[in-house]
DNA sequence: AAAAAAG
């Protein structure tokens, strides 16, 4: 093993002696050894080789540390190495340059994601980023635990990301770095596993995507060895839960690694894989990816994540969750990715459940944990209103309110509202029912072609359709600008995903409202619900409050057992070492409920951040 | 019990 990889080692070097083969030396590496002079940082690829090469990410002076089997197993390069795959002989170089060197040499020929995004914003007066209200950041609180952590930054200048990176996070009108991005860009960059609780709209994407960025512009001399011709080994995963999050998210890594030389690619199921594919062999270092799809890509062998250094979950506690688990499971323990302590790991979410922090920290290496506000906190942004409402009452009085707001247009259209439901069939119904009504109504869900949700999605964001009826495939992630009203016309089950569909207001230091629907069928709700609006300052009505008094003696079991945004650290709890079964029930002592006080109360947040959940 | 994610 040692010597045929020893022999490929030298053969690449002779190939292709790059810039870096000696001064990107990994130091500690045992089983990724210093001697893999293949791989060119994306910021060398077409300038000359510059003296610039910052120490090595510690994430990658990992692997000798841990057992030393598991470390070869995705360290060694495996003996079918063909010449005219690595060192370009076929005119590839190291299977993911690109032919006709497309990206190195013709840079200028990247697409410009800024101009795209300049385009479609005049669809609206004022632009996102610049509405972020900055000096809500201030009093934001911060919870965070875990040995050695590095201090937070106060400016994006303190942070070394190179000069191509602050030039698009210039571009991106980004003045100063979010809470989030203060505290986990020196986490991350300083190599360390990590757990993040923020609200997405705080700036959650680039927390974790300029630091993985950075660290591939940086990058080891490392080759990306060969297994077949078409297969590719990008340096950075990014999971997500929805077709539609990961189009998000990849579109905003673009962007900020626009001419970085670091390439973005997406991939998710319902679009056709020829044209991934395609992006694919084009080269990347950054895989975005829906589980499903990856898969797939993984069983055609068209993927490898045997190099990857970097993985990203983005909405991480239902990334665990009972649907997705084993899915994510194979992909990042039965496949070919190296283990904890040998890739950096990152898990982000506004919510983090005690019983799925437990289940994060099998992929996690004495990693942190950080909680933060988000951007002026939801309570003093989303106003949130609860009306008893019957089942058959409810399309008429969501036709109410669908005729007050129209009232409220602004700029000659109608303010955009967002109407969540629990079904699919439930989806389809109401939005022909609107239809039939006169009111604008699209739909989203998961049984629609993507094409279809697509269109959907587009045609709400731009205001042409103003109503969207939405099954919780919308619940989370989904940055849509001048969502004016949510309205949760069915309510779910779980608290954690009503928080994060009223998150889809009142986002970016904007005004929002969100309206439940509430009835009998949702009594076990009520407890949390009134909890969570009684700690953001909201008016509770008394009938919900008599609702959750009731609930609460009875087993109105609702089994959220924490971690809400703002929540704690389970390894805080001392059950952490304990048998499994005690986790559901210790940790908080406010007895079923989802949790303590504080961490959501935002504006009220400020007493109760180490004392949540106690 | 439903939704999402592969076709």
């Amino acid at each position: 093993m040692r010597t045929s990889w020893a022999d490929l080692a030298a053969n690449s070097a002779a190939e292709n002696a790059g810039p870096g083969s000696s001064a990107n030396n990994v130091g500690t590496g045992s089983t990724l050894a210093p001697t893999r002079p293949v791989y060119v940082p994306p910021h060398l690829r077409n300038r000359q080789p510059a003296a610039e090469s910052p120490a090595p990410a510690p994430a990658y002076s990992g692997p000798s540390s841990g057992a030393g089997n598991s470390g070869s197993r995705y360290a060694a390069p495996r003996n079918d190495y063909r010449p005219g795959y690595g060192g370009g002989g076929g005119g590839r170089t190291g299977g993911w340059g690109n032919k006709s060197g497309g990206w190195d040499r013709g840079r200028e020929r990247e697409v410009n994601p800024f101009e795209e995004e300049d385009n479609a914003e005049e669809a609206f007066s004022e632009q996102e980023n610049t509405g972020i209200n900055f000096d809500a950041y201030e009093d934001i609180p911060v919870e965070t635990s875990g040995d050695n952590v590095p201090p937070p930054v106060n400016t994006f200048a303190e942070i070394d990301l190179g000069e191509a990176l602050n030039q698009n996070i210039r571009r991106c009108k980004y003045v100063r770095p979010t809470p989030v991005q203060r505290h986990a860009i020196p986490i991350s960059l300083a190599g360390r596993d990590l757990m993040a609780c923020a609200q997405t709209g705080s700036g959650k994407t680039a927390a974790f995507c300029f630091p993985i960025i950075s660290g591939i512009m940086r990058g080891q001399s490392v080759q990306r060895p060969p297994r077949g011709v078409r297969t590719v080994y990008p340096l950075a995963l990014v999971l997500s839960p929805t077709r539609e999050l990961s189009m998000q998210i990849h579109e905003e890594a673009r962007k900020f690694s626009y001419q970085t030389g670091v390439r973005v690619v997406v991939a998710y199921g319902g679009a056709p894989i020829n044209q991934q594919l395609r992006d694919l062999e084009r080269g990347v270092d950054i895989l975005v990816a829906t589980p499903g799809r990856l898969v797939d890509l993984l069983e055609r062998a068209r993927v490898s994540l045997q190099m990857i250094r970097y993985l990203a979950l983005d909405e991480a506690d239902r990334m665990l969750d009972m649907g997705f688990e084993p899915q994510i499971r194979k992909i990042v323990e039965q496949m070919d990715m190296p283990p904890p302590g040998a890739r950096q790991t990152m898990l982000f979410s506004a919510t983090f459940p005690k019983e799925i922090q437990r289940l994060a920290s099998d992929f996690l290496s004495n990693y942190i944990f950080l909680a933060v506000g988000r951007v002026g906190s939801s309570t003093d942004l989303i106003v949130q209103r609860v009306e008893y409402v019957q089942e058959s009452d409810k399309r008429s009085h969501l036709m109410d309110l669908l005729h007050a707001q129209r009232a409220n247009g602004v700029q000659g259209k109608q303010a955009l509202t967002l109407v969540f439901v629990e079904t699919k069939k439930g989806a389809d119904s109401l939005e022909h029912w609107l239809c039939l009504n006169g009111f604008p109504a699209t739909t989203i869900h998961g049984d629609r072609s993507q094409q279809e949700r697509e269109l959907a999605l587009r045609s709400f964001k731009s205001g042409n359709t103003p109503i969207l009826v939405a099954t919780d495939v919308a619940a989370r992630g989904l940055d849509i600008p001048h969502v004016a009203h949510v309205v949760n016309f069915d309510l779910p089950n779980d608290i954690d995903d009503y928080v994060h569909r009223i998150g889809r207001t009142g986002r970016a230091g904007k005004k929002g409202l969100a309206t439940a629907f509430f009835n009998d069928n949702n009594s076990s709700l009520a407890r949390a619900l009134s909890e969570l609006m009684q700690e953001a300052n909201q008016e509770v009505p008394a009938w919900l409050s008599r609702f959750a008094a009731r609930s609460s003696f009875g087993g109105g079991r609702n089994r959220r057992s924490g971690g809400r945004f703002g929540g704690r650290d389970f390894r805080r709890d001392g059950s952490f070492s304990r048998g499994s079964s005690d986790y559901y029930s210790a940790g908080n002592g406010s007895g079923g409920g989802y949790g303590g006080s504080g961490g959501y109360a935002g504006g009220g947040y400020g007493p109760g951040v180490t004392s949540a959940w106690d």
